[in-house]
DNA sequence: TAGATTGTTAATCGATTAACAATC
DNA sequence: TAGATTGTTAATCGATTAACAATC
């Protein structure tokens, strides 16, 4: 099993592999083809070819693709099988709802903690778990050994919380404040979800798509 | 100002050039040149001038961009002064969050009508407005005509929902349902947020962080 | 064996970077 | 004018696609 110089748009492609195959192990389906494939998920079967061999031989010629295996074998690529202990800054309404509506223990996150800088907050229960107050968040951390933290926050919030939480261990942030964040840390690691962007980028397909308002000029 | 073979990743950085000159505008910054911008967005400077020129000549030698201009241009080519009807099928945890957290009149949306299959929840005000059942969904489209709508339902769900919106007029999708929204129409978009694949993202690349621990082997 | 389909190399395509003349 | 920085072309890099020999 190689694991070098995988792309990164390779690595982005992979939770959509597994998700697919989990689908179709889930209707019952046991083999597939590259090709089969290929139309299931709007991508060439060369492609998928490709970018499964960069992480090892995982089908047989003449045969294709052993779903149960394949999906098995890139869940153990991703990782989904060692749970991380994670904590939520921010139990406002989004917070609540990532917290309620992700399937984290199915993604290797287990969900530990909820923290949140308004202290009327305190005690509520979100899913399962009581809000502490942004004041516990040190105590916490220290007892419990969070890694990844989600960050439900303001932008103005971000880049002030992120640098404490990254010296109370954490290594790993699931960024929804909308500021690009970076540390440079070089192990930690972020995943920014912009979702007022991807609202913008409808916007700019949906101004576009009138057929051909101005063709022409070059 | 031309508008010929502008590639994906072009338009899917727009978004954020918008979102990094507004924050520079706010912050009072009037001018700044394709090498500060390229620092702080993280990209480099020829890649800068290269994506600002698939629209057009909007800088001026010697002297860089101006924020507030180059702010207004990108808006415009977003088309985010030009308001799209939007309705919200789905007021659970996720779909509450979203109708109360993005701010969609800044982004080129109206949030008209919210839908939800639970007729307990109809009444229910969120963002400012009534929750209403599915079974009204046909009645306030033929009245409203909004455009756009925003699908926070399940996996299951979305397949059999969207044609129904398409044949109503929605020629516009945001898609938050797990489901991988593909409509054939060629004056319909999508744009798909997969919350879940981002996790798993995060998940790789947490897993893959530890420094180096395979390395070797072909 | 014949048919199917992979793994893998080579060819193509597109996107990013570098360079520099144009010009403010 | 001299300095700075763009707009734009050319060079490089990387990712996708095509092709085919290997093999189940």
């Amino acid at each position: 099993m190689k694991k070098n110089g995988v792309s990164l748009s390779v690595i982005r492609r992979l939770p959509r592999y597994y998700r697919f195959l989990g689908d179709l192990l889930q209707n019952g389906v046991g083999r597939i083809s590259s090709k089969e494939l290929s139309q299931k998920m709007n991508l060439t079967a060369s492609q998928i070819r490709q970018d499964l061999n960069c992480f090892g031989g995982f089908g047989q010629q003449g045969y294709g693709y052993n779903i149960e295996q394949l999906h098995r074998e890139i869940g153990r690529i991703i990782g989904v099988d060692t749970m991380h202990d994670t904590i939520l800054i921010g139990a406002g309404n989004l917070g609540s709802a990532i917290a309620a509506h992700m399937n984290f223990e199915k993604r290797g996150f287990r969900l530990v903690g909820i923290f949140d800088s308004d202290p009327q907050k305190s005690g509520e229960i979100i899913a399962g778990l009581p809000v502490r107050s942004t004041g516990e968040l040190e105590t916490f951390c220290r007892e419990n050994h969070p890694t990844i933290a989600i960050l439900c926050i303001p932008k103005t919030a971000a880049p002030k919380v992120a640098p404490q939480l990254v010296d109370l261990g954490i290594t790993g942030f699931w960024n929804f404040s909308h500021y690009d964040l970076r540390v440079d840390h070089s192990d930690v690691v972020v995943e920014n979800v912009h979702l007022g962007d991807s609202l913008l980028t409808l916007c700019y397909q949906v101004t576009h798509n009138r057929p051909e308002e101005d063709e022409g000029e070059k």
